[in-house]
RNA sequence: GCGGGUGUGGCGGAAUGGUAGACGCGAGGGUCUCAAACACCCUUUCCGCAAGGAGUGUCGGUUCGACUCCGACCACCCGCACCA
């Protein structure tokens, strides 16, 4: 239903766009490599490719009868050799210029399974599937060179006038520009080759004001240390368990080891400051290594207390000089405190400024060097999975890695593998993975990598525009149809997809696979909401929750748990399987087979309370989990196949842009669709009833119809073009009800409803087509030019003029549009409510707001 | 934890700082009908018989006037780099 929704409002805007005479590529493609296809090869057998090319060929035969004005010619799937082959053709280009390299990352290790996990597979630290506890281990990985393009990725966010303003935030946020100074403390009774330790910090104005240093447990210092030392090793593995994701290390408790290291001080060799091994450095972002000013920064201050260190003031507020005790004194960089700890610039300055005054100090000091640092971290592409775009490489003995010959691709998956062992196919396939090195022509192996889903969706709208080129992309189309005008996505893509395409649009430039004027590859953006609905989940592993347990479900076989499925941490039903009943307040959820197996009926209640009372129905009660986004791991999925069957496509596309504004969530019931069916039966009805009518003699209540038509094409044209669909269809509505109530002669009546059909077209539109025939419209309504709101229409005679009165609403009073302010005061000052409020005194303030409101402040 | 967002009747929601609740759903009442379905008409934020009063997550502020702007808080949602 998600993608009935987005499809939708994309149609919406072709065909409006369509009649208003451009010319639109409205293409459709398949997002089709992933782990949801090598997860249903495991779980039921079969072929990541049967499975996927099946889904799409279902998925398709729902949404052609939506009537979507799709060009259907264009159509791909990213899993289509033709379209990898070209995105293995890019990726060669790529790593000639530069912009494509190897370097070790860490992944999730299952060291049950022997397989690399992804982050949603972790669950509490454990494998999905083994419940081992997962190991981080290092992989020599492949990478593209995002970071090179982090300061220009940042700039262009400025020129991207027609994206919301929340996207740009968050993609400011997530590249993350920070201006910093870098040195090396000097250290003490460290290691060989250890002598000095980097550290980058956003705040060098607080160098006064440390406490300690804290290196991550992937700093090369922590890796020697735990070479030789049992209790550094134990820590560092410890905080190795922690997980791979960012959100996994901030929420974990803040622990460090004391390395017994000391450092000096820069501008004191006296100072010594501790060095610790602290869980939450992050390797990737700066050096891996910070000094703490616990004063200033909450973090370092819960460390500080934790471990005993001092937190001395750097500076206090100019208002208040009391010394930190339990919360760190952190004001807006932009605000003047006064620097008791300072060394650099004023006593009372910005913390802004005094960043810039200590960098300038300390480089003047030969202490270090303001640098300019970026979060944004360069794009791991290499996934050890099958399913997904085989990286082109070979590894050769003698060259190394090589590039594939272009003339080689696309390099195929191969067909023959088995997913009955965990881990990848690819890397254990016979014969697949032997080669000729392209170089020297002798024996090299395949790289058996393949590439993350991301690299697919990067760049999908620029093969639309030639999906069966023998290059990547052709020049000309490229020319002619790029940019992508419009692009409708979810909110939740904010980030990672719409910074990764605008990166490999810009790769694609370099490497001249699109023109320069194609670097920011989506002029305009809307963020839909997503279409929820609630989640049926199983629990039968969960001992301590009684409630779900006892039956475990596979398939369609419910059966009491044996060890086999005890391995399952979870199992989620669709919600066409389940039926929700209440047993006095509280909703339950059970799966509707049980009840049915028992003769009951689903429909009433008084069978479902029954059903109930049998232990096998309410024992294996399913967990209901609030609303979430609709995901086929989570099941939370509703097939619009049976919406459509039962109303036909103009109730499915209708009920979905109805209500809820379209950059917000729906929370997906089915009720309301019938109510649809019969709106729309209604109109149908009113067009009959209009068709029948004679011509008729004008008459006034002609051009009240004719101002109303005009009124309604100005609002629903406007709700259209800001993409108010919900707005375009009360207006709708409320044309409907003037029109059906109109008094005007049937040939006013006639040319209201041609108008209607044609404002309800891109929402409706084939019902708008039977109107538009039958109401004597020429040619098809999809054809026809956008109808245009005559101005002199809208403009109204006389206006009702709102009274508030200290600012509450009391009276209105009607007035000609154009009368004199002095007039309308005078008037206002003679309403009933006002002369009652007044009570014989003069008003304080009379404000009139021409057109708008007179308030009368007593 | 960090970044971004959202919060309005029974429900979905509408409202360039200017009449809060458009439009729809649901509910109630009525007309039509032997009856029902359909259709049509009326009512429907809350308190109150009414006059009137209160009201947009909570608390505070700016303003003649705040759902809208500002500050603090609460709740929920999205993202956090291997779900896509």
């Amino acid at each position: 239903m998600g993608h009935v929704r987005n499809y939708t409002m994309g149609d919406v805007v072709a065909r409006y766009k369509a009649a208003q005479g451009f010319s639109v590529l409205h293409p459709m493609g398949w997002d089709a490599f992933g782990m949801p296809a090598e997860n249903a090869a495991m779980e039921q057998g079969g072929h990541p490719k049967d499975w996927t090319y099946g889904n799409i060929a279902v998925m398709r035969d729902q949404m052609k009868p939506l009537g979507l004005s799709i060009d259907w010619s264009r159509e791909f799937a990213t899993c289509d050799p033709e379209y990898y082959g070209q995105q293995q053709a890019m990726f060669i280009d790529m790593l000639d210029a530069g912009l494509v390299y190897r370097k070790n990352a860490v992944v999730n290790w299952d060291p049950v399974d022997q397989t690399v996990l992804a982050n949603e597979q972790v669950i509490d630290g454990k494998g999905w599937r083994s419940g081992a506890e997962v190991e981080r281990r290092e992989l020599t990985q492949w990478f593209f060179r995002i970071s090179a393009y982090s300061e220009e990725l940042l700039e262009a966010l400025d020129g991207l006038k027609n994206w919301p303003e929340k996207v740009r935030l968050m993609q400011r946020n997530w590249i993350g520009q920070s201006r910093g100074l870098q040195f090396a403390f000097s250290t003490i009774d460290a290691p060989e080759g250890f002598d000095r330790i980097e550290v980058y910090t956003t705040r060098p104005d607080t160098l006064l004001g440390a406490s300690f240093v804290a290196v991550s447990p992937d700093h090369p210092l922590a890796k020697q240390l735990e070479r030789h030392d049992p209790e550094v090793a134990g820590f560092v593995d410890a905080c190795r368990k922690i997980g791979t994701t960012e959100e996994a290390l901030e929420k974990a408790e803040k622990r460090g080891f004391d390395t017994g290291i000391r450092v000096r001080h820069p501008f004191d060799n006296e100072w010594e400051l501790p060095v610790y091994i602290a869980n939450f450095i992050l390797m990737d972002y700066g050096t891996g290594a910070i000094f703490g000013c616990p004063a200033h920064d909450q973090r370092d201050l819960d460390f500080a207390r934790k471990y005993g260190l001092p937190h001395p003031d750097v500076f206090v507020a100019l208002d208040d000089a009391s010394p930190v005790t339990d919360t760190a004194f952190v004001p807006p960089k932009t605000e003047r405190v006064h620097y008791i700890r300072g060394f650099a610039g004023e006593e009372v300055q910005t913390g802004a400024e005094a960043v810039e005054a200590a960098i300038a100090f300390c480089e003047s000091q030969g202490v270090g060097h303001g640098v300019t640092q970026y979060r944004l971290r360069d794009w791991g592409l290499s996934r050890q999975r099958y399913w997904g775009c085989p990286i082109p490489v070979v590894h050769c003995e003698t060259c190394g890695v090589v590039p594939e010959a272009k003339a080689n691709l696309p390099i195929r998956l191969p067909d023959d593998v088995s997913f009955d062992q965990p881990g990848n196919p690819l890397d254990r396939h016979p014969t697949w993975t032997r080669c000729a090195c392209p170089k020297c022509g002798a024996p090299a192996r395949r790289e058996t990598d393949t590439m993350d889903t991301f690299v697919d969706s990067s760049w999908y709208y620029a093969r639309f525009t030639s999906p069966r080129a023998e290059t990547p992309t052709e020049r000309e189309e490229t020319d002619y149809w790029m940019n992508v005008d419009q692009y409708i996505g979810g909110i939740e893509h904010a980030i990672l997809h719409l910074l990764y395409s605008r990166f490999f649009a810009r790769a694609m430039v370099q490497t001249g696979h699109l023109p320069e004027s194609a670097k920011e590859p989506f002029d305009a953006l809307f963020t839909q909401g997503m279409v929820t609905h609630e989640i049926y989940r199983h629990n039968p592993a969960d001992p301590n929750d009684e409630r779900y347990v006892s039956y475990d479900v596979v398939g369609d076989i419910v059966r009491k748990p044996g060890t086999e499925a005890a391995r399952l941490v979870e199992k989620f039903h669709l919600p066409d399987e389940v039926v929700t009943f209440n047993i006095g307040d509280e909703r339950v959820a059970v799966l509707k087979k049980l009840v049915t197996d028992l003769g009951y009926s689903l429909d009433k209640q008084s069978d479902l309370e029954k059903a109930w009372r049998a232990a096998e129905v309410s024992n294996a009660r399913l967990r209901i989990i609030p609303s979430a986004k609709m995901s086929k791991s989570k099941k939370n999925v509703v097939d619009p196949v049976n919406i459509i069957a039962a109303y036909g496509a103009d109730t499915a596309r209708w009920f979905v842009l109805s209500d809820s504004p379209p950059e917000k969530d729906v929370e997906w019931t089915s009720a309301g669709a019938d109510a649809t069916y019969k709106h729309l039966s209604r109109v149908w009805a009113l067009s009959e009833r209009i068709a029948e009518m004679e011509e008729g003699a004008p008459s006034e209540a002609d051009t009240d119809l004719m101002r109303a038509m005009h009124t309604a094409i100005a609002d629903v044209t406007r709700s259209i073009e800001n993409f108010a669909f919900n707005k375009a269809i009360a207006e709708l509505y409320a044309f409907n009800n003037t029109l059906s109530r109109s008094m005007a002669s049937g040939a006013a009546q006639k040319i209201a409803m041609r108008v209607f059909a044609q404002l309800m077209a891109p929402m409706v539109p084939h019902l708008a087509e039977d109107i538009w025939a039958r109401q004597g419209g020429e040619g098809l309504v999809a054809q026809a030019p956008w109808p245009k709101a005559d101005p002199a229409m809208l403009v109204r005679d006389t206006i009702t003029l709102p009274i508030q009165i200290n600012g509450k609403r009391r009276s209105e009073i009607e007035v000609p549009a154009d009368l004199a302010k002095e007039e309308v005061e005078k008037r206002a000052l003679a309403d009933d409510a006002v002369v009652r409020a007044l009570d014989g005194r003069a008003p304080k303030k009379l404000i009139v707001v021409p057109g708008r409101i007179v308030n009368v402040v007593i």
